[in-house]
Order: structure tokens, then sequence, then C-alpha cells
DNA sequence: TACGTATATTGTGATATAACTATCTATAAT
DNA sequence: ATTATAGATAGTTATATCACAATATACGTA
């Protein structure tokens, strides 16, 4: 018997799919944006985003771009506002991971 | 007052120093390698690290550097052999995160 | 000594990401 | 109409990462 260790691992598909998701949410700001949004019941705007990252407005909104082309933040339109909020939960574990370090 | 929401955002160092941790450790390879080590319980040597990867002896020896750079991983000499095992069992988590999605 | 097996390192060209400045669009207020 | 505010995008330069090929090292054995 060669191998009996053929268990279960993660098939590469998934790893290709998701690698990237946390690699681009693995970001200092992005996680800091990340950490921000939910700790807020409700969606926030970019300038309460920027406000609670102390970063230029052009960064940031960078950021927030790259977070929801990952599908990882979703906005809407709110008059003349674009609110945001965390579109996909999972990667919030990133998050306890990090505060359990 | 201005910001009743400073409630307890993981601080900037903190993001500054595990962010790249997670970052190294989020690609396809690296996620396999970690998969397969954690499902073992021992250290497993170079050779069944790169057969169970399926990929040529030097991409996986270099992304076993990288990641024992970043602390995730540890490696023993044992005679002429080298086995590695998961250092940082934080980073666990991760794969865990992959699992739900 | 010479050889085989196990593992690591180096060099390279292509591509990706970072931070930053400047600019652009859309809506609102005067 | 003008101006201000909110937000997004483009251009740029520096740096990092990728996969891969080639080569190097280290140890064990004949």
């Amino acid at each position: 018997m060669t191998s009996n260790s053929a268990c279960s691992l993660i098939d590469m598909e998934t790893l290709e799919r998701i690698a990237p998701i946390i690699r681009h949410t693995a970001h200092p700001l992005r996680l800091r944006i990340l950490d921000f949004l939910s700790s807020q019941e409700e969606p926030q705007t970019v300038t309460a985003i920027i406000e609670a990252c102390k970063s230029p407005q052009a960064i940031v909104s960078q950021q927030l771009r790259i977070l929801k082309d990952q599908n990882v933040l979703s906005a809407r339109r709110d008059r003349n506002h674009v609110k945001y909020s965390v579109a996909n939960s999972n990667v919030l574990l990133l998050l306890d991971c990090i505060r359990r370090h």
C-alpha cells in the first residue's frame, strides 16, 4: 500500500478558485476596510470608510474596487452616496484568524 | 461626537504583520501542501510532498521555502531527508475557510 | 573516489501588485 | 451656471511574484 493518505484533500480547482479571493483580501488596508464594515450594522459610505482607514480617498476607492471585484464586498448607490457592505461573510474568518494570532 | 464606532478594530500594525503570512499562504500549491501536511500525523519528507502535489521538485521546494520563511512550516533534518510539518496552526483556519465556501 | 538520491538555489522573462498623482464623472447646493 | 462634494478611474514607476530550467549542495553507499 503506497499511499494510505488519499484522505480527502481539497481539490486543486477549488484551491485555484478561492486562493485569489483570500490573497486579494490579505492586504492591511483591505482587511481594515473589512474589519470596519463588519463592525457596523449598516452599509457604510465611502467617506465613512475613508475616515475609518485614515487613508487617501483614491487609495481607499481602489481597494474597495478590488474587494468588490472579488465579490467580497457589494455596493449600492443611495442618492449621491455609495454604500458598501460585506457580501461574502466567509472571508470574515480571516479576521478571526488574525485576532487569534 | 465624531466617531461612535471606534469599537475595537484590529490595529494596523497587527494587520501589516499578519497580512503577508496569509497572502503568502493563499496560493494553490502552498495551500495544497498545507492541506496535505495537516492531514498527516507525522512530518513528511519533501519527496512525499512532491508526490502529494504532483508538481516538479524545484517548484515544491520553492513553495516550502516560502512557507518556512513565513513560519507557517518548520523543517527538521532526519538523516538525508528533510521533514516538514505545520508550525503555525492558525493558518489552518484558511483551509476551513475554503472548505466552507 | 565516484555515484545516486534528496533537497536547495539561482537566473530569467513574463506578469501582477503597490502606492501615488492627477483627472474625471455625477450629484447637490448656491 | 458655478461651485462643492462624493466617488471612480487612468497613468506611472517601483517592486514582487510566477513558473520554469539549470545547476548546486549534501548525504549515503558501493
